[in-house]
RNA sequence: GGCGCAUUCGUCUAGCGGCUAGGACACCACCCUCUCACGGUGGGAACACGGGUUCGAUUCCCGUAUGCGUCACCA
């Protein structure tokens, strides 16, 4: 049989498999699957295959199968192409294999045509249970024991035509010669039916491995009402997929380091599942976007940039070329995703790139300082950036500006100006201010607001 | 309810018989500072409980509690 795995030839080959069910969109968790799945295959040299289980023709939609494929190619976690040469294992095309297999278990008598009384069908296919006690040995858990007399004679398909899921998956696994099963906690129970089917037919038993489930921060199972779990939901958001994939990784697993920004070689040439946790972890939003501000700080300039402009699109006025170019820093010291831009935008607080603000002059002098001399430190600091020389420079207009301010009492001369050129009381510093918006601009507002005053 | 899995700061976690129980996120304070953000420094914060085993338990064993999973002609 091709399928065993032999102990001295292929002792060492790896292969895992993902097999999603194109009933609902990639969530979070099955993300979670998909990456520990695929760091582990990366690091040992092995393969991963994608397996579409949609044998349950009503509720697999094309729709779901397009979201998870899209899902796994935005995380950039690429499957293996598969023995027969094709990218994609769907069970919906196998029907003769199962089939086969059916009929040669009902032959032996390892499974029966059941009359059914009252249910859906008159008659379905059965498995005769030994009702042994099975033992797996749990890659991240230990030694797991199940009673299986409590399981009964579980249906293992519909029809001759038609297999249910643990036939399917036991089938297909041997056919894949799959070593390594690396699935959600959530799957224990059904190992035990898995492995008597095996056994039934002869197959080889793979190593399991069922990692920790992902919560709900009330600690149930992470679901839509929830907020968002489909992996496209954080795309949309603008978080980037390195950050979901190092954050992923950190959920249920660490590199038994302090290290915590991981690419993803870097995750696969870590990764053990002996340092997989046990117990189920909690999705922590929060974390994700510190993870995501680390990432965002390693794009090169000309990325952020288009990403950020590509957030602005819908926003009008548009805001000038060379002036986004110049306050890319500062607009990406302030979000943790792409999606903080539009928030940003949204509220307000980058109306100053676009246009002259309505500035309110009650609050263009600082502290107590007289209207009178707040137009004078105004027009001073105008003054003094009309006679930078060479390049208007941060530098440049902080050398200009700084003595003045110093002498006159910084809140006096900074607040002001500051205040003329952003028209808001939060806002960067008035060097950074003048800077990205370039000299004419700069004098441009600062005599604006001078004129309030006067 | 049966069966199974789990349980260290609010959250993610380090720890694999002897530690002032470490780190990160979040939070708070201070510093930087004209404001905000960034950054820097510091702080509060945890071994679920009860029995054992042991000279000594966060660590090993057994209970209890709690949480989660699963008990489909879904996967």
């Amino acid at each position: 049989m091709k399928n065993r795995r032999d102990t001295n030839k292929r002792s060492s080959e790896v292969i895992v498999r993902f097999p999603p069910s194109p009933t609902g969109n990639l969530h979070i968790g099955g993300a979670r699957t998909a990456l520990f799945n695929y760091l582990f295959a990366k690091k040992h040299g092995g393969k991963i295959y994608l397996r579409l289980e949609d044998t349950d023709r009503e509720r697999s939609k094309p729709e779901f199968e397009r979201n998870i494929l899209d899902g796994l190619a935005w995380l950039d976690l690429a499957a293996d192409t598969l023995p027969d040469g094709k990218e994609l294992w769907r069970q919906s095309e196998r029907a003769d294999v199962y089939r086969t297999h059916l009929k040669k278990l009902v032959a032996s008598g390892a499974a029966y045509l059941s009359q059914e009384k009252e249910r859906e069908r008159r008659e379905v296919v059965r498995f005769k249970n030994p009702g042994s006690l099975i033992t797996f040995h749990d890659i991240i858990r230990g030694p797991i024991t199940f009673d299986t007399k409590e399981l009964g004679d579980f249906v293992i398909a519909k029809s001759i035509e038609e297999p249910l899921y643990h036939l399917a998956v036991v089938i297909d696994d041997a056919a894949l010669g799959i070593t390594h099963v690396i699935r959600g906690e959530d799957h224990i129970s059904n190992t035990p039916r898995q492995i008597l089917l095996q056994r039934a037919l002869g197959f080889a038993e793979p190593l399991y491995a069922h990692i920790p489930l992902i919560l709900a921060p009330d600690r149930s199972k992470l679901s839509k009402r929830h907020g968002a779990v489909a992996v496209t939901e954080y795309r949309e958001q603008g978080y980037l997929p390195e950050a979901l994939v190092n954050y992923l990784a950190l959920l249920g697993w660490n590199p038994g380091t302090d290290r915590e920004i991981f690419s993803l070689d870097e995750l696969a040439e870590q990764f053990d599942l002996k340092r997989v946790q046990r117990g189920g972890a909690i999705f922590n939003a929060e974390k994700l976007n510190w993870i995501n501000k680390e990432w965002l700080r390693t794009l090169p300039p000309d990325v952020s940039e288009r990403a950020v402009r590509s957030a602005l699109a819908t926003e009008t006025p548009r805001i000038k070329e060379d002036v986004l170019a110049r306050a890319l820093p500062t607009i990406l010291e302030r979000i943790g995703k792409w999606g903080d831009v539009r928030a940003l935008a949204e509220a307000g607080e980058l109306d100053y790139l676009r246009a002259a603000p309505k500035v309110d002059p009650a609050h263009l002098p600082w502290k107590g300082e007289p209207i009178e001399s707040t137009r004078e430190h105004l027009a001073e600091a105008a003054g003094r950036l009309e006679r930078v020389a060479g390049a208007f420079s941060k530098d440049a207009i902080t050398l200009a500006l700084m003595p003045y301010a110093e002498e006159k009492g910084k809140g006096n001369v900074l607040w002001p100006v500051r205040f003329a050129l952003s028209g808001r009381e939060k806002s960067p510093d008035p060097f950074t201010l003048a800077y990205i918006l370039g000299k004419e601009e700069t004098l441009r507002r600062l005599a604006a607001a001078s004129n309030l005053l006067s």
